[in-house]
RNA sequence: GGGCAGUUAGCUCAGCUGGUAGAGCACCGCCUUCACACGGCGGGGGCCACAGGUUCAAGUCCUGUACUGCCCACCA
């Protein structure tokens, strides 16, 4: 780009294409190795190989990059690695379904092998999908590490901490009940089911007692597990039931005799004080069944229908035997009564089915060590923000049952278990061993089952890092900076990071962890297709620009707050990357011809303009490292927001053209100030909004005159002490008041902005002289007069519009058509103002307790405010007496 | 049932260690002023959910109440 010809309205969309190129062409992004300087690195939360970017990515996504150019700005080595996961059920459900559709096959017709190369495929095909959008979002990671859970350095990993675990006891195969979905045919982790409420019937049902001296009523909403009962429990200590304990009930239709049990799980107060014990179809009941050495009867099969146990009901899907087991009891004249009912219901997060409690051989991972651990590392080694997840992480942990990491799926890491097919040895091995250990036989078969997804997500920062290997990688970035994740899997998977990082690496997997909030719609839903209210980021890029995007999410991305987006709001801020594309145009076009700057000391130039705003660049540097330090995305984007639109262009590019007119040392000055302060403006603004930073950076004139750096590379503007300088940004101000209050006058007054009004200028003092003086042409310019006093001693005409600004009368002679009564009105409102702070601070000041206990440099300004507003109030009543 | 947030201008939200409130959008008026109408200038608008308490002083700290949202939990 030439900086002659900078089109007048931003247009992102070639401009940042070249940009995305430009990084992954030249892997600016890739760190020099090995780090000459204290590294910095973060794991990307690998998006499902499978997925879209949804705009929940888009704000992951936008504040690691904010910390990493940041990071970079400082002079750190920076990683940041990318890739994908391989999302076991939600991939392989996603190619089923492509089977089914286009050849009307199922898995089972492939076959195991023949499928999962259809995935893989699938996978070389599609995969790439989710690679362009995080690098639409102008992600600064290095594509030269991109990685995928199922590549062979991270499958070896998950084989060698499976292999790992097992040997040092933690691992275990077992039977158990777990969630199973009857679609998609697998275990599922207690996490993975999705809880609703539905609508729904209770049942109570009588059962006879084996002795015939009556019956016992128990509660359901589940008739079809009836065929499955062992058992019926009581509480302890509930005199309705004592003397049945013992004794046995008939179980209906099957006509089995089954136990009367106590157990003080049973509430008393809920239906009848009695239930029913199913261990095969509900965790409880199994718990139960456990304690008491109960029979466990399966009546439902693994694809939820009933199986041969379940007697004249076998073959039924389950919720039709409900039906029919119902109106069975009804029919024998034992149902009791019926009523509705609301309950909670678990759906498989992947497909919705409903979840039915199965019991099955799976493999676990024993929590308790690992998730002391991961309690005892925090906060003392890993800290997170804001702390407010402290309790919710703690409580999770205190409480985690093993894990079941078996899934019978077929994509993804196989068990590295194999069983002797001669003396049924159990072997766990890092590698397929060759013959059993045991038997010295070659007949081994590899378990069929895979591993939980969310198993090699776990060992996600070392095993991106080239773990087992003892990298270099692994020695410079391990453990990570920071994680940045969203809380809705904290659990899923920030707290499985923390146990096997620290249970394979010693060290926990991360310094700190940032937990941001939801994206929301604008009523604060949650998006989600079926409402039809997502916003989709690609679309939101195409249209607005990567940046306002950006900028849209970081401005709002309070800590521990929601997040609710519309699209307004982007188009909004598209609106802020446009002003800074023509506020650059303006600083191009007033650059010298030839590019070459005259060289200036910014802590020695002259005029309080420059002063001002080399000043308030000052302490918006530091406001911007404080910010970003401390995860206050929110602060840093609307500090810069402010400072950019209201000083830098409102005010500090107004305040210059005169300058650029007079050319000479003038213009010289103000030519070096504003590239000095557009420059590092830009520098703040970079990691947020890196486009169209890069593009202006690169067509601003160089310190040397040699062809511009990438911005992407620039160091974080080092402080300049020399320019703080509070009495001129207090002096500048108080010119600034003077130009508002003339504007307020025209303005309240109706006069037209072109017509070039006289204004009189009464300062306090000599010294307020001085300073207006030196900004006449400004204030004449800003204000848009034609004749301008300034004169201490000035007198005040007797028609006039009057101001007190900053202890300054400001006079506006009325001459003409001027609205007379407009003006008592706008006195007496000005008056009244001035009045009720008056009263708010004489009352402060009449209180003894407060000159007494309150620090004393509040009561001086509260004094001196005071003076100021009785000297400003008494020069008003003299005008408005003037007018009555 | 337990836990955690939130309740501030019409809307969405800032307000960190206490000194009687800010932004963006929306709204009203004026303006095609030579970076920008994706703009400029000016303006209106809030007893900071409610009730107590601590304090010279509370949106800001403490207690309680009421709604809203989220998370966790085995009540058949």
């Amino acid at each position: 780009m030439s900086q002659e010809n900078l089109p007048k309205g931003y247009d992102p969309a070639a401009i940042e294409q070249q940009w995305r190129d430009h990084w992954e062409q030249n892997k600016t992004f890739t760190p020099e190795m090995p780090a000459k300087s204290a590294s910095y690195s973060i794991v990307i939360p690998p998006p499902n190989v499978t997925g879209n970017l949804h705009i929940g990515h888009a704000l992951n996504l936008t504040l690691q990059d904010i910390l990493c150019r940041h990071a970079r700005q400082q002079g750190k080595t920076v990683l940041w690695v990318p890739g994908y996961d391989h999302a076991g059920i939600a991939t392989q459900n996603v190619v089923e379904r492509r089977l089914a559709a286009d050849e009307g096959k199922s898995r089972d017709d492939l076959g195991r092998e023949a499928f999962l190369e259809r995935v893989w495929r699938w996978k070389e095909e599609y995969g790439g999908n989710i690679t362009r959008q995080v690098k639409a979002m102008g992600c600064s990671v290095d594509w030269t590490r991109e990685r995928f859970t199922m590549d062979e350095g991270l499958s070896r990993a998950v084989r060698k901490v499976f292999a790992g675990l097992y040997k040092q006891g933690l691992v275990y195969k077992g039977d158990y009940i777990v969630n199973w979905c009857t679609r998609c045919h697998t275990a599922l982790a207690d996490d993975e089911v999705d809880h609703v409420p539905q609508k729904t019937k209770l049942w109570s049902f009588n059962y006879p007692l084996e002795d015939g001296s009556g019956h016992i009523t128990i509660a359901t909403v589940r008739p079809e597990t009836i065929l499955g009962d062992v058992a019926i429990a009581v509480h302890p200590e509930d005199e309705r039931y004592q003397h049945l304990v013992g004794k046995k009930a008939i179980l209906p239709i099957l006509r089995r005799p089954i136990p009367i049990i106590a157990d003080n799980y049973v509430d008393r107060e809920f239906g009848t004080g009695a239930v029913k014990i199913t261990p095969a179809h509900d965790l409880n009941d199994w718990l139960i069944g456990e304690k008491h050495k109960l029979e466990v009867v399966q009546v439902i099969d693994d694809a939820g229908i009933m199986n041969a146990k379940a007697g004249p009901f076998a073959g039924l899907p389950k919720l039709e035997a409900r039906e029919k087991v119902a109106a069975e009891f009804e029919k024998l004249g034992l149902l009791a009564k019926v009523e509705d009912y609301e309950n909670s219901i678990g759906l498989c997060y992947r497909c919705k089915e409903i979840i039915e409690p199965h019991i099955s051989t799976q493999w676990f991972v024993s929590m308790r060590p690992l998730a002391d651990k991961a309690i005892a590392a925090v906060p003392s080694r890993t800290q997170l923000f804001p702390d407010t997840w402290l309790k919710t992480y703690y409580h999770w942990l205190d409480t985690v049952r093993d894990w079941c990491v078996s899934r019978q799926i077929w994509w993804g890491h196989r068990i590295p278990a194999w069983t002797c097919g001669n003396c049924g040895a159990l072997l766990v091995e890092e590698e397929a061993p060759q013959q059993c250990d045991q038997c010295g036989c070659a007949e081994l078969q590899q378990d069929q089952d895979v591993l939980d997804t969310w198993f090699s997500s776990a060992l996600w920062p070392f095993s991106t890092l080239g773990w087992p290997e003892e990298t270099q990688d692994l020695k410079t970035f391990y453990p990570t900076s920071v994680l940045v994740t969203g809380f809705d899997i904290l659990f899923f998977w920030v707290a499985r990071m923390m146990m096997l990082g620290l249970q394979f690496m010693d060290e926990v997997p991360f310094r700190h962890v940032y937990i941001h909030a939801l994206v929301r719609d604008a009523d604060g839903r949650k998006m989600s297709k079926s409402i039809g209210n997502v916003i989709d980021p690609l679309e939101m890029i195409g249209k607005y620009g990567t940046d306002a995007l950006r900028f849209t999410l970081t401005a709002f991305a309070a800590m521990g707050r929601d997040i609710r987006l519309s699209e307004e709001r982007i188009d909004g801020y598209r609106h802020f990357v446009n002003k800074i594309w023509n506020a650059s145009r303006f600083a191009l076009m007033n650059m010298p011809a030839d590019g070459q700057l005259a060289p200036l000391d910014p802590g020695r130039v002259e005029g309080i303009h420059h002063q001002w705003i080399l000043h308030r660049l000052e302490e918006v540097k530091a406001d911007t490292l404080k910010s970003i330090g401390s995860y206050r995305f929110n602060d840093y984007a609307q500090g810069l927001y402010k400072f950019i639109w209201t000083e830098l262009c409102d005010w500090y590019l107004e305040l210059i053209k005169t300058d650029m007119q007079a050319g000479g040392e003038k213009q010289t000055a103000a030519q070096y100030v504003l590239w000095t302060v557009l420059r590092e403006t830009l520098v703040l603004l970079h990691p947020v909004m890196p486009f169209v930073t890069a593009e202006v950076w690169a067509a601003l004139p160089t310190p040397d005159g040699k062809p511009a750096t990438d911005i992407a590379l620039e160091p974080f503007p080092a402080a300049r002490p020399a320019c703080l300088k509070a009495e001129a940004a207090a002096q500048m101000s108080m010119v600034q008041e003077a130009i508002v209050a003339v504007r307020t006058i025209r303005a309240e007054l109706n006069i037209a902005p072109a017509l070039r009004l006289k204004a009189i200028i009464k300062p306090q003092d000599d010294a307020a002289a001085c300073v207006l003086e030196s900004q006449r042409p400004v204030i004449e310019a800003l204000a848009r007069l034609g004749e301008l006093v300034i004169d201490v001693r000035a007198a005040a005409p007797r028609l006039a519009a009057n101001q007190v600004a900053s202890g300054n009368e400001i006079i506006v002679p009325l001459e003409g058509a001027v609205d007379f009564e407009a003006e008592k009105a706008r006195l007496d409102k000005e008056l009244v103002k001035l009045e009720k702070e008056l009263a708010m601070l004489e009352g402060k000041l009449a209180n003894p307790n407060y000159l007494e206990k309150a620090p004393p440099h509040l009561v001086e300004r509260d004094r001196a405010r005071v003076d100021e507003l009785k000297d400003a109030a008494l020069k008003l009543k003299q005008v408005r007496a003037r007018f009555a």
